[in-house]
DNA sequence: GTCTATAGGATGATAGAC
DNA sequence: GTCTATCATCCTATAGAC
């Protein structure tokens, strides 16, 4: 880090105005339906003046993707830092994970799942997830190291269980499953179960639930 | 149901020659994507000729709705019917979903997650699934019966754990979870252990384990 | 029912004045 | 850096001949 005269710090500044005006055409439109000219109006200025900050809507689509995979990872960092390793923090990192999936439901169609046609992200942007992806396997494995799960909970297929459980939710909320009733509109409540459910089945006394 | 002439039976076959070309289609741009002038194209028609067979863009995703819904329920109810009422049953459902899912992902996502900016199903076209939650909540009920489930497991907390179970192993197929391990190719191995870890989680004989 | 032709509109992106 | 003007496409949908 070094230190950014004015300038650069205005033009930081317009980026971000931009990117919340994108967040809130992606919230209202769905995460598929960005374009420049309704972002332009809202910020105030006019849709060429874009291509200044952006050097195209793929390119904003990818700063909007690599600013909220950052925030997620603010989420499930603070989730770790003020809870007590192990179970706790895994527990916290999952719902921290559906809360925020509950108050940025267009955020979550374009970071995680394919919802934009011609969209990838770019390594850079897709970063933070990795951060987030270790958060969770050290959470586990602090789990297993205070004997809290079976080490059969660090495996692919453990954490997989756990992870489609936190997507699964997740899925839920976002309300076009066919599967969710009509008029089931809280979802948050099914964390605690499925987190303990998931201790439930990798408990480390009776290493006979799970099978390979 | 009452016999059509020969105009009908060419019409509908024609009507699903398209379906066909878009399935095509959105299964190699993603859901969103679908586009008459492609569509067309692979029909050997010209783009305005579909406007004979379905009255708008929209519309042509509504049928394409319908029928992949109807032919998912085919696919629960030949799981089903296949399968011994109860658990079996169930695990059979939750598995032929997931597969369903992996042979046409883009199928799900048009099906599964809001990814078509402005689409809505009709009534008619969600109804097959209507009756895809009657056989689950059935299945469910039919364990209980059978004392292979506690009956908590039939409130609205046990199959919403068991329907995340089913999205969110679909989710992580997809691919583009943020959480998917690289590499981790192949998650119709979870159904298994997920399915036991709810039938785990809701046994019969020990209700203590779910707490409301 | 299928075609050609085209209306009519939205959009991403660029050129160049200021 | 912001603007006006505009290009170049692409798209849905309709009109009307055959």
């Amino acid at each position: 880090m070094h230190t950014v005269g004015p300038r650069e710090r205005h033009r930081r500044q317009t980026r971000e105005e931009i990117l919340d005006a994108a967040l809130a055409v992606i919230s209202e439109l769905g995460a598929g339906a960005l374009n420049m000219s309704e972002v332009a109006r809202r910020v105030g200025l006019r849709q060429p003046s874009l291509y200044q900050y952006f050097d195209s809507r793929l390119a904003l689509y990818d700063a909007l993707f690599e600013r909220g995979m950052a925030q997620h990872l603010d989420r499930v960092r603070a989730a770790a830092d003020t809870n007590a390793p192990g179970l706790p923090t895994l527990r916290a990192i999952v719902c921290a994970t559906i809360a925020f999936t509950i108050e940025q439901p267009a955020l979550t169609q374009l970071l995680f799942r394919p919802a934009v046609p011609g969209f990838e992200p770019s390594e850079q942007a897709y970063r933070p997830s990795l951060e987030v992806q270790h958060l969770i396997d050290a959470a586990i494995a602090a789990a297993i190291e205070r004997r809290e799960l079976h080490p059969a909970a660090g495996s692919q297929q453990g954490t997989g269980l756990l992870v489609a459980l936190t997507a699964g939710i997740s899925s839920l909320q976002l309300g076009n499953d066919q599967f969710a009733r009509p008029g089931a509109g809280r979802f948050l409540p099914l964390v605690q179960p499925a987190v303990d459910m998931f201790a439930a089945y990798f408990a480390p006394e009776k290493p006979a639930a799970w099978k390979p």
